[in-house]
RNA sequence: GCCGACCUAGCUCAACGGCAGAGCAACGGUAUCGUAAACCGUAGGUUGUGGGUUCAAGUCCCACGGUCGGCUCCA
């Protein structure tokens, strides 16, 4: 059998178990409104109106009367129904009102709902042939939340079930065991344990970085402003602080304003840097600018404050205050192709380096934006055209755009396979014309410039969340708070431990080390080093002291090589150098 | 913001509505040790905050705060 109808086969049958567990929840809530119930990545979810709230203590009742109905289901029997029938049966349900309004055209098309046992409803298809095929070991209720009626939160709000669903009891035995293995990775729990960062109630959504974790996200930015320096990007800095009327020039004010921390100062109105194109419009517009200075490319990591929803917060995935590798580069409009190669380019090279799986999405035209509707039409095709060109495969995010243009984003997985937009590659057409941003060219003519916004890393904060999970938190040498720990065996040996210590410090590299002078037994020195990732463990005792080596044990391996130190001093180097 | 859950010592967790406890960490001491936890002792708490019910609240109820899983939004 085929992948793809292995896929379908799951998809179906998570579908069939949405069905019944709406037939459960109708039988034990007669008075429920049911709206929609499709098959996701891991299985189904149904939204329903309940007259009572219901929580999660719920779900065993539910799931419990779901396996008692299944034995008496078999086929799902598809019934043809005119608009007017389907319209009656749903007399008081809204939602399948307008659904059944939708899916006959206005009435014009039949609609189709399939019966199994006593319960039908309103639905296209895809079902098991036979409910007995149904396994009711496979499923499980799992989590109550709250979704708006057809994903607008202008609409009421119903109660959204999921569960979980699989083939067989295994395949849903495994994924729970999946789920409780990427719970260790998870950076939240992770971050504070290995000292890198943490939260405080005063401060929803900012993070506290803590020494390691400030090691950590400065071997980031050092790296990102080599490789920023040497591509012919200048660094700026701005202020945090800016009056209103800049955010009304640039649009931000009528589109984000809201989202802003805001203050006022002697009558004066001002915002807290949200972004930074702003701020390098102005910088791009302080002096006359020629055609010779383009691509014009300034950079910059300036904190931002975002007033995000207290409900959106997550760890360091979603904050209030985080930096971006940003950059705005100022083309002309014959420039932007190869422009976008460029920064391809860097994107291959900084997520290569970490091994991490990426995909892009074209974001288009948003329902709010600026400008006008042809100038839009010509950014998307731009974009399309270079993604075409470069090769690189892409989805397209309908309405995804930021307001002032088309975007290109990388997404990225999390441990818990939720998909969270990294770096994007922004083109805007509009807010070079608010700020009146021109060049002259070769003919001594104005033109007005073309601004392409750009992070590669994304967030900070969220791609140091990524790659904690990825690498369970042990990250690679080059970026690993702690490079080095030196164990002696005992007191005795701390005199030649610090000699160790000084020459691996003697290197002339900053290699990141601590030295472990506790009155601890060996093996308590080493658990810890080993909890704390630290990828070269160095233990000395009287053989090495003697014979002038070290006894190097890797991250999470237990064999051990005796070595002179300057053989390790090599290998180190070696790996920081190539970033493994 | 909305729906749901959770919050006890620095961490991980216990305690039927009836005297707030353990292990680890911290601190003091003993042991000077060979690759994932030596031993003995000391200290540590307004049970997230504020109300309420009760003879009695960590436990029940309400509000607020924070966190997590979703929805909407977003880097």
């Amino acid at each position: 059998m085929s992948k793809v109808n292995d896929a379908n086969n799951l998809s179906n049958l998570r579908h069939s178990l949405a069905h019944l567990l709406a037939a459960a929840v109708v039988d034990l809530w007669p008075d429920t409104r049911r709206a929609i119930g499709p098959a996701i990545d891991d299985g189904f979810y149904f939204d329903f109106e309940f007259s009572e709230p219901i929580s999660e203590k719920d779900l065993p009742k539910i799931e419990k009367k779901m396996r008692q109905i299944l034995p008496t289901w078999d086929e799902f029997s598809r019934i043809e129904l005119s608009a007017t029938e389907a319209k009656n049966e749903h007399k008081n349900n809204p939602y399948k009102l307008e659904l059944i309004e939708q899916f006959s055209d206005g009435g014009r098309k039949k609609v189709t709902v399939y019966q199994s046992g006593k319960y039908r409803d309103l639905c296209r298809g895809g079902h098991v042939a036979s409910a007995k095929e149904i396994d009711p070991q496979s499923f499980k209720l799992h989590r109550v939340a709250g979704a708006y009626w057809r994903g607008s939160e202008k609409n009421p709000m119903l109660t959204r079930i999921y569960g979980l669903a699989f083939e067989t009891k295994k395949d849903l035995e495994d994924y729970l065991a999946l789920l409780a293995e990427a719970e260790k990775r998870d950076h939240k729990k992770l971050g504070p344990k290995l000292e890198l960062f943490m939260f405080h109630p005063t401060a929803p959504g900012m993070p506290y970085w803590l020494p390691k974790g400030v090691t950590v996200y400065n071997t980031l930015i050092k790296f990102w402003r080599e490789e920023h320096r040497a591509r012919g990007y200048q660094e700026i800095v701005s202020p945090l602080l800016n009056k209103k009327n800049l955010f009304v020039t640039s649009g931000h004010f009528e589109h984000f304003w809201q989202d802003m921390f805001t203050l006022k100062v002697e009558g004066e109105e001002y915002g807290l840097k949200a972004m930074n194109c702003p701020n390098a419009m102005i910088v791009f517009g302080s002096k006359s600018r020629s055609y010779r200075d383009l691509p014009l490319r300034f950079s910059d990591t300036d904190t931002l404050h975002r007033n995000e929803l207290s409900g959106t917060l997550n760890g360091l995935f979603r904050v209030r205050s985080f930096r971006q590798d940003d950059a705005h580069i100022f083309v002309t409009e014959e420039q932007i192709g190869q422009e976008y190669e460029r920064i391809f380019e860097i994107v291959d090279k900084f997520y290569s380096i970490f091994g991490l799986e990426y995909s892009f999405r074209l974001g288009t035209r948003p329902e709010k934006f600026l400008g006008d509707e042809k100038t839009w039409d010509l950014a998307e095709t731009t974009l399309q055209k270079i993604l075409k060109a470069g090769k690189h495969k892409f989805v397209i995010g309908e309405k995804e755009g930021a307001f002032y243009g088309p975007k290109v984003d990388i997404l990225m997985k999390d441990a818990l396979n939720r998909e969270w937009q990294m770096g994007t590659i922004q083109l805007d057409f509009q807010q070079p014309k608010r700020f009146k941003l021109e060049y002259i060219d070769q003919k001594g003519k104005k033109q007005t410039a073309v601004v392409i916004h750009r992070v590669i890393y994304g967030s900070l904060e969220r791609f140091i969340a990524i790659l904690i999970e990825h690498f369970a938190g042990a990250l690679p040498l080059w970026l690993s708070p702690v490079q080095v720990a030196v164990l002696p065996i005992s007191d005795k040996f701390n005199d030649y431990a610090k000699e160790v210590v000084s020459e691996l410090r003697n290197t002339n590299y900053e290699l990141r080390i601590e030295l472990d002078e506790r009155n601890e037994s060996i093996g308590k020195k080493i658990r810890e080093a080993e909890l704390q990732k630290i990828p070269y463990i160095l233990v000395v005792g009287e053989k090495e002291q003697s014979s002038r080596t070290i006894s190097v044990r890797q991250h999470g391996e237990s064999k051990q090589t005796q070595l002179p130190l300057p053989e390790l001093v090599k290998e180190l180097l070696e790996k920081i150098q190539k970033k493994n």
